[in-house]
RNA sequence: CGGGGCGUGGCACAGCCCGGUAGUGCGCACGGUUCGGGUCCGUGAGGUCAUCGGUUCAAAUCCGAUCGCCCCGACCA
């Protein structure tokens, strides 16, 4: 018999993990329509904090929000060839509304360049109006085939920010400058090691010039693709006539760009956290921080043991911290359950602890004994700040350390599909080739991840044609 | 849309081959017990067996149709 209590392993049965990780966490839950995804409050706080996160670096840079309507004439969609073609077989379409049939058919949004574009020629005249730096927060359509929760869903949540630029060269830096700041958030605030590079012209996105990505190594080495930058050049500004006059008084077409990152990354923090146990949270984004657990038998313990925890739970106000006061469940239950639900940081307080001004600290990070220690009741602010951040680091160092073991570089073609047959990731000379891409896809279901940034230098000889190149590139299975 | 599987209390399943008044575990409610790693015991609530039709004295079980879901492929943030 399975235990039911018991998530099934990682490496029994890596979806089945992540499925039943997601439901029983209280994260997200199937809806009655196939392939859409209820987000549960526990689920909406985190995306809450990456929302947090990301918004404060936008401000930073000089965005604003704004909200854009969910319906877009489907005439919009088919203003840009590219777009449309890439879109179409996914789009969910209104042809009926209150009660009569529509003119025009509406799509339900699955991205918002069209309608964006659209209220962009209306607004930019000069170019004293740019760049326009505006970012939206909200939900799109795409009727995709097979989904999971978080990683693929007909409706997911999202930010997508659109920008309009004087030159060529303002908008390709927009469009680093957003990569970079997906960047920071993934490594500083999710403790997600990623790659940040730019997009194959088979990968990239439906109507970009080019498309930059941050990809990540999930926990059974597949790639996702976390984040995506596009530099649109003047496709969209053509299209939709964002035109603005300069200073010598000469109509120009904007230099447009797009950038989002969307309710995925949550797939993508569980899938590189997460043990048998449950979730592991990063500290900076998680819910909760601290649970507390008061541990006590008999009701004068109770009132001893209460009277600790309150302090306690007051002297660390400057966390997001809760108290477990359940008395229908056992301690042990509350562990796991917190566990499951990845709390970084549990901290015990019962009887010996009253006694000796001591607690017990439990950290997610480091399951059983060695996570386990006992601090004085003294300084306990400073300790579990200190103890967060040492959290935050070790996941940080921990899911670097796992994604580098797994990265390889093949000598030929040969030990590069032994590889991809393992799951590995190559990390290979690439000559740009789209059949040759192709054709690697189709015989070992890899694809070219993405052309870092960072790159060696040199030249050498491409893992597939041989021919001389000076470009290292990513290939793996992915997402 | 091609290939495979499954629809039975909230969840996971047994029962079907060989028709005879619906079962188990988890969860839920109540009482007690326990509480430093998913306590244990008792009591109880909860199901027109996916739908429609057929065979039969009798259908969860046999036959037919329909609908739905899941898994494997093609598409994808």
């Amino acid at each position: 018999m399975v235990d039911e209590k018991k998530l099934t392993p990682k490496s029994e049965n890596y979806s089945e993990w992540y499925n039943q990780l997601v439901q029983r966490a209280e994260l997200a839950d199937y809806a009655p329509v196939r392939g859409c995804m209820v987000v549960r409050p526990y689920g909406w706080a985190l995306w809450e904090n990456i929302q947090d996160a990301l918004d404060s670096r936008f401000k930073a840079t000089g965005h604003v929000n704004a909200a854009f309507p969910l319906f877009i004439p489907m005439s919009f969609l088919e203003k840009e060839k590219e777009h449309v073609e890439g879109f179409s077989p996914e789009l969910a379409v209104v042809t009926i509304g209150g009660g009569s049939e529509l003119e025009e058919p509406l799509i339900v949004r699955p991205t918002s360049e069209t309608i964006i574009g659209y209220m962009y020629s209306k607004w930019i005249q000069s170019y004293r109006d740019l760049p326009v730096l505006i970012n939206q927060w909200g939900n799109v359509v795409r009727w995709e085939m097979r989904t999971r929760l978080f990683l693929r869903t007909l409706e997911f949540y999202w930010q997508e920010g659109h920008t309009a630029h004087a030159t060529p060269e303002e908008a390709e830096e927009e469009t680093l400058r957003m990569l970079n700041i997906y960047t920071d958030f993934a490594v500083n605030e999710a403790a997600v090691p990623v790659i940040p590079g730019r997009k194959s012209e088979s990968e990239k996105f439906a109507g970009a010039v080019h498309s930059y990505t941050i990809e990540a190594m999930m926990g059974d080495k597949k790639a996702l693709q976390a984040g995506t930058s596009h530099n649109l050049g003047q496709n969209f500004a053509k299209a939709f006539d964002i035109d603005y006059l300069d200073e010598n008084n000469t109509l120009q077409h904007c230099w447009t760009t797009s950038w989002g990152l969307s309710t995925r990354f949550i797939g993508a923090i569980i899938m590189t956290h997460g043990d048998d146990q449950g979730l592991i949270l990063p500290p900076r984004l998680a819910p909760t921080q601290i649970i507390i657990v008061p541990i006590f038998r008999k009701d004068d313990e109770q009132q001893q043991v209460m009277a600790v925890v309150e302090r306690i739970k007051n002297e660390l106000h400057d966390f997001r911290v809760k108290v477990d006061d359940r008395t229908e469940v056992t301690p042990g239950f509350k562990f796991n359950q917190w566990e499951l639900r990845g709390v970084p940081l549990r901290l015990e307080i019962g009887p010996k602890d009253v006694a000796n001004n001591s607690v017990a600290l439990a950290r997610r990070d480091i399951p059983g004994r060695e996570g386990k220690s006992f601090v004085p009741q003294a300084g306990i602010a400073q300790t579990v700040s200190e103890m967060l951040d040492a959290i935050q680091a070790n996941m940080l160092e921990k899911a670097t350390q796992f994604r580098d073991e797994h990265i390889y570089e093949p000598k030929d073609y040969d030990e590069f599909k032994e590889i991809i047959q393992n799951d590995g990731w190559c990390y290979v000379w690439w000559k740009p080739n789209a059949e040759n891409e192709a054709a690697i896809k189709e015989e070992t279901k890899a694809t070219l991840r993405c052309i870092p940034l960072d790159q060696p230098g040199g030249k050498g000889k491409c893992i597939f044609s041989g021919e001389e190149s000076d470009q290292k590139v990513y290939f793996a299975k992915a997402y």
